[in-house]
DNA sequence: TTTATTTATTGAAGCATTTGAATAAATCTA
DNA sequence: TAGATTTATTCAAATGCTTCAATAAATAAA
C-alpha cells in the first residue's frame, strides 16, 4: 500500500461516527443494513449515506444489494494492508 | 488504546506532509532536526511547526531539545497499541 | 397501481484544518 | 554583547469536512 492510500484509509478512519459504522459492522458479524444504523447512530440518514460511501471509497468495506436493503461487510485485507504500512513507519 | 485516542492517531496520519514527516524520521534513523525537514518538505516552517506539534499531541513522536535545535524521535509503542486496536476491527 | 420503505443525491450552512506572513523566543557564535 | 540560527506562536485567509433538509430513485407490500 502507498502513502497515497493510507492517507485515504487513515482519513476515513479519523471520524468517530465512522469508527462506529465499523464496530457494529463487526458487532453484527460482519453483516449490517443501513437502516440498523439510523437506531445506533445519532445521525440523519444522509450523514449515516455519506459517511458508509467514504468507507467504501477507501475499500474499508463492501457494499451489496439485498433488495431495497444494502448489505454492508469489512474488509479485513484493506485493514491487513494498511496494518503492514503502519508496520512500515516503525524503526 | 480506545476510540478516541484511535480517531486522534488516524486524523494525525491523514496527512501527506505528516506521513513524509513521519518516514523521513525513520529514514534519518530515528533521529531527525526539525530544520532538516525544511528541505525535504515543501512547506513554510511555521507550516511544518504545526504538522510537528501535531503529532507530537498524539503521542507518535517524541521532541528532545537539543542547544537551538530540536530532536524528534518516533514513538513505537503508539503505533503498535493503533495497530492492536485496528486488529480489534477485523472480523 | 398506489403507498410505504430503504437508500442515494444535491446543495447549503457551520465547523475544522491547513497554510504562511509576521513576529517572538531561545540559544549559539563571533 | 550583537548578530545569526532554530523553533514556536499568533492571526487571518483559503480550503476541506460534516451535517441535514429536501428530494429523488428503487423496490417491496398492500
Amino acid at each position: 500500500m502507498d502513502s497515497k492510500k493510507a492517507e485515504k484509509i487513515s482519513k476515513a478512519l479519523a471520524d468517530p461516527n465512522r469508527l462506529t459504522i465499523l464496530k457494529e459492522i463487526k458487532k453484527n458479524k460482519d453483516c449490517l443494513y443501513c437502516v440498523d444504523l439510523n437506531e445506533k447512530i445519532n445521525l440523519a440518514q444522509p450523514s449515516i449515506c455519506h459517511h458508509l460511501k467514504l468507507l467504501i471509497d477507501t475499500e474499508l468495506i463492501s457494499s451489496d444489494k439485498d433488495g431495497r436493503n444494502v448489505r454492508y461487510s469489512l474488509n479485513n485485507d484493506v485493514i491487513t494492508d494498511y496494518i503492514k504500512f503502519l508496520e512500515g513507519l516503525k524503526i
